[in-house]
DNA sequence: ACCTTCGGGACTGCCCGTTGAT
DNA sequence: ATCAACGGGCAGTCCCGAAGGT
């Protein structure tokens, strides 16, 4: 009859993580308060004691889904060289959008799309995790150049972009077409061309 | 005399030629109607003479959106061989992505990305647009196997696939990030990856 | 996307319906206004417009519970005689609480028992209804006396009175106990009692 | 040497004793703990250290209220055959509920009222308590047959059941319409229809 | 083509059950 | 056992938004 925990920082975490899949299905401006009531179980004045806002909750679910389908792929175990962890973050996206923990696409391009001429705190939130996303890999190629894994005649900035825009765009056009295998295929060759450009011959 | 039987079908063009914008910019959920009664200079019940539904009218601003900004670009002149027509697509793409006569972006990405998980009649308008472009980019590929232009050894729709994809991945990462360089520099390099995989050597 | 039919006496209607089991399941207090948003279809502010406040709300639902579930029951042919009508009605109400179109039991019962001491106009409405029960039979009564189908040395009032409260009485106790058996039993005992006591010998 | 000490059982019994009028008032869902502060005049913390929930004092109140008001009734003095026993039960029942020592009405009734399709634990709480007063007066029709101071065809827990449907009925009729008369007569006429089922002739 | 109409939607203020500090 | 705070629920509101009726 009563939720028995009483712990604030529970719920709110709670509640972002049930909202998150609302919000990364059905957008910003598509998803509903009601939806959110239904999602996590909670009525509003409970929801509205932990967020300001709606534009408040959306970004932590925005960051949640970051975290958990996209930054998470990053994490890979010590001990590797930067050539190992590329090919491992690789492996980990590629799993990852296969096997999303979170429905409704990437993210990074969802919000992106919704959000570029909308609202400019979020646009900035979501650039930032762009860049993020990016700076990673960037900072893996630098590595891997001063060490002698990848060629050194190549810009890892541009590089890391090339990656990253290729990637997206198979995740939009597969999930249009709703036919995973153009994603593959598209991950699978941008990786290719990608490893023929960087890679030591 | 009344001046009232002015011209129904010019009319309807003008409100979507004007809502057109306000959807790219706002996507469906985003745009409102007060939005629409601004952009055209219509009120609501002139609107509502010409399209039962907001849903009716976001479709035809898309196709016109769609039409404006995507299929014009593969208006070539005639004469022209695969190879030049192929050369000429890109280059119209990437003029129109640098200089948009409609602002919001690539309308494809936009309504893909909305659409994909909302309301299946729009996404399977999307998808049948997006596979427009990829047809017609495969179609000259293979036309110009066939004449000798490009290799025989790959398939043109996967890469008619990949390069599609490349691009729509560079126009979110370069609205997000709000620098058109980051388009400019993918844009060139996917077609220079292109041209070395379909190019005769 | 949005719902079509744009009456707003229908709405209302559509409203007491869809409110009216919940009510009767769970009570005035025991009923949330999610409860009613959740098996309405409709958000709060679309409810409200109808209702000024949850109390009308229950009032309405009430009056409908009681007049699909016991008034219809009072309802037989023409042109049948004292005895039976009265037949007719219990019949009636036997298989109505037997196959209940609305769950939740009888709601003169669950109104009163809420109501005697909580909120005197509901309190006053729901002994209207009980009333309008005892009224019919007693009415039923007086004719068939007159028309010599029933004794003539009982009470009328009081009779009803009677056969009213073993019924309801009857309901109290299957459903605490979950066992329609008891409800058929003393029911058709108090019919029988009842037969025993105004049928003419 | 602190005052502290005193009789925690003692405390318990007076937060059961005061609360119990407000439950039975104003039902489970109706009665909200700052009644129960005011009633009692313990603050809430010193409630809570006796009952963990709300809804476990509102069980321990229906027991209060169900001895005091229900039970109290069948304790009858020694000595007597089983049908001066029986006449003692309803003759205290009666007077109990024209003189009622806790205000509100029938626990029993209105707990099942509420609790039927509400909390099932409460409802099998209710429905036991209903089940020992049918088996009480069945017990005492089996012995009152055994010793033939009744008739032997009849069910005796059929025969309770009916006579305490009515009773209930009775005070369900009473209470709406405000008219203990309503009570006396049927709750007279159940007897008297009893008698004339059960009695020797 | 304007203007009403009806329903949705974000948000709120207060209350309620429960608990921790004293 | 007191007292106040806490976390969440709950009835209710106001304005906007999509639709027609006139």
């Amino acid at each position: 009859m009563k939720r028995s925990t009483r712990n604030a920082a529970r719920t709110k975490q709670e509640i972002i993580a049930k909202s998150a899949a609302v919000f990364n299905v059905h957008g910003y401006a598509g998803t509903k308060m009601q939806m959110l009531v239904e999602a996590t179980g909670f009525q509003m004045g409970g929801i509205y004691r932990h967020f300001d806002t709606k534009l408040d909750l959306a970004k932590a679910a925005f960051q949640h889904n970051y975290e958990v389908l996209i930054k998470s792929n990053f994490a890979v175990k010590e001990g590797l060289n930067p050539q190992e962890r590329l090919t491992a973050f690789l492996r980990n996206y590629k799993k990852s959008a296969l096997n999303p923990s979170i429905p409704g696409g990437c993210p990074l391009l969802n919000t992106a799309i919704e959000m570029d001429d909308t609202d400019e705190s979020f646009r900035q939130l979501t650039q930032a995790s762009v860049k993020e996303v990016i700076d990673t890999i960037a900072q893996t190629l630098v590595e891997g150049q001063g060490q002698g894994f990848f060629m050194a005649d190549f810009n890892p900035r541009e590089e890391a972009q090339y990656l990253f825009a290729a990637i997206e765009g198979a995740i939009m056009l597969s999930r249009i077409t709703k036919d995973v295998k153009a994603f593959v295929h598209i991950f699978d060759r941008a990786v290719a061309d990608f490893g023929g450009k960087v890679g030591k011959r």
